[in-house]
DNA sequence: TGACAAAAGGCATATATCTTCCTATTCTTT
DNA sequence: AAAGAATAGGAAGATATATGCCTTTTGTCA
């Protein structure tokens, strides 16, 4: 669905909102699935049925400079016994492209258009 | 199926022999996925619908010393950015059963027992 | 306003291993 | 021979990420 330059769609903003509610529950990096299961908690869920529209959404937003990423260290997945996690934060374009997106479209009539929450 | 003891079921055959077959191939060690494929390309396949049964067969096999496992190099399965894998190698106990199972059962009165293949 | 193209969403599947739950089979004991 | 115990097998799901294909949606341009 070809995108306003800079406008977000509906599981972008779910995404950013996750990452920044797990950040300030102290997490200042999140991984996949831990995004997913935390839309996936607080939504109706079944938004990610299967995880790859998740995992696309982040690599596009990772190369849009929403956020940024990581590998984890292979040796703590190693110790840990479980497949390597990407880890991503919210960079301050992403945080600032959330904000713009939650405010109404700057209009110069302040006419009734509904805060996206 | 309580077993007797030193008995192998088809699985285990199956498993020893891919095991086996692939080392022929040059691959000194195995690994599940590796030994799925080679089992399921051979056989009708679909005796592994789900992985499960195979991973609780190589781990049962490990166990009692029919194979020798080790875990991957965490830094090399994370420079091929895939999960870490096990490899397997079929301890001298573990070709000895095969051949024990491929063997008629030894018997004083040499009756018509059909050889397991 | 209608059509087109680009991107987003959905589903399946690949890569790997492991666990839990339930059913089916078989060995052993009485 | 019947009953009981133990284990094998099968399905599904958890842990993680990623790609390919197809459908749907939407912004933009004519």
């Amino acid at each position: 669905m070809r995108r306003k330059k800079g406008a977000l769609v509906p599981l972008e903003i779910s995404i950013l909102a996750a990452c920044i509610n797990l950040a300030l529950s102290g997490l200042k990096e999140s991984h996949g699935f831990l995004i997913a299961k935390q839309i996936g908690d607080q939504q109706g869920a079944r938004m990610l049925t299967a995880h790859g529209t998740l995992y696309k959404a982040l690599g596009r937003m990772a190369k849009g400079g929403l956020l940024e990423s990581r590998w984890e260290d292979p040796v703590i997945a190693a110790e840990e016994s479980r497949p390597r996690r990407r880890f991503y934060r919210v960079t301050a374009e992403g945080q600032a492209a959330l904000r713009a997106a939650r405010a109404p479209a700057p209009r110069s009539t302040g006419a009734s258009v509904t805060a996206l929450v």
